[in-house]
DNA sequence: GCCATGGCTAGTA
DNA sequence: CTACTAGCCATGG
C-alpha cells in the first residue's frame, strides 16, 4: 500500500490549495469489520498497514460495531492482511494453535511499564498462565500486581496480546475486560487445554 | 503534587 | 470456604 505523500510545509497558501485539490488525507482514516466466530462477534479496526483495534465477545454484529470508529466495511472489502489475520482469529477461536506473526500493532501512546508488561505478556506460551505479580515481577516492577492488571484491562489487542493467560494468584482466575465477562477467559483457556485448579492443594 | 481508581495479594477472622 | 482489611503500584484527572 501506497500512501506516504510527500506533505507539503504548514502554512502556505498554495499548499493548502493543493492539499484540498488532490484530497488526499494524510493519514488513512480507520477502518473496521465484523464477523463472528466462537467467541461472539469481533471487531477488528486497522489503520494503514496497521491493527488499531481488536474487541471480542459481542452479542450481535452491532454491538461489535459500536465500537469502532466509523461503518465497518464488508468482508471481502478489507485489504489482504486483514482477511488473513480474520481468518487466524477464526481458528483460534475454534481451539487451534496460531502464530500471528508480525502483525503491526499500532498503539495511542504507550509508557515504558505498560510496553514491558505487553511485551511480556505475549511471550507466555500458549497453555500456561502467569499470575499478574510474576508478571510485575518479570518487567522489574514486584509489587505491581495491580498495575500491571491495569495494563492488561486496557489491552486493545487481545488473543494477540494474550492478556488471558494473566490469572490471579493462587490458581484463581482473576477479572476480565470483555462483554461477555470471565466467562469469555475461562473459555479461552480451556481452548488452550488450561484447567484452573477448582480447589485442591 | 494530591487523590481516586483498578482484571491484585497476603493476612486475618 | 467466604468476607473483610490493609498494603501495593502505575495512571489519569
Amino acid at each position: 500500500m501506497t500512501l506516504l505523500k510527500s506533505r507539503p510545509a504548514r502554512g502556505s497558501k498554495q499548499n493548502a490549495r493543493q492539499i484540498k485539490r488532490n484530497a488526499q488525507p494524510a493519514v488513512e482514516p480507520e477502518r473496521c469489520t465484523v464477523f463472528s466466530t466462537e467467541l461472539g462477534w469481533i471487531l477488528v479496526s486497522w489503520q494503514g498497514d496497521a491493527l488499531t483495534l481488536i474487541s471480542f465477545g459481542h452479542a450481535s454484529p452491532a454491538a461489535a460495531a459500536q465500537r469502532g470508529t466509523t461503518e465497518p466495511v464488508e468482508a471481502d472489502e478489507a485489504p489482504k492482511w486483514i482477511k488473513q489475520l480474520s481468518g487466524q482469529i477464526q481458528r483460534f477461536s475454534q481451539g487451534k494453535q496460531v502464530d500471528w506473526g508480525k502483525v503491526p500493532l499500532q498503539w495511542p501512546s504507550r509508557t515504558a511499564f505498560q510496553q514491558k508488561v505487553q511485551e511480556a505478556c505475549r511471550q507466555i506460551p500458549r497453555g500456561q498462565v502467569r499470575s499478574y505479580g510474576e508478571l510485575a515481577a518479570a518487567v522489574g516492577a514486584p509489587g505491581a500486581a495491580r498495575a500491571v492488571g491495569s495494563v492488561m484491562r486496557t489491552n486493545r489487542f487481545p488473543l494477540i496480546i494474550p492478556c488471558h493467560r494473566v490469572v490471579a494468584s493462587g490458581g484463581n482466575l482473576g477479572g476480565f475486560s470483555c462483554p461477555q465477562g470471565i466467562d469469555v477467559k475461562q473459555k479461552l483457556l480451556a481452548l488452550e487445554g488450561v484447567q484452573l485448579r477448582t480447589k485442591g492443594k
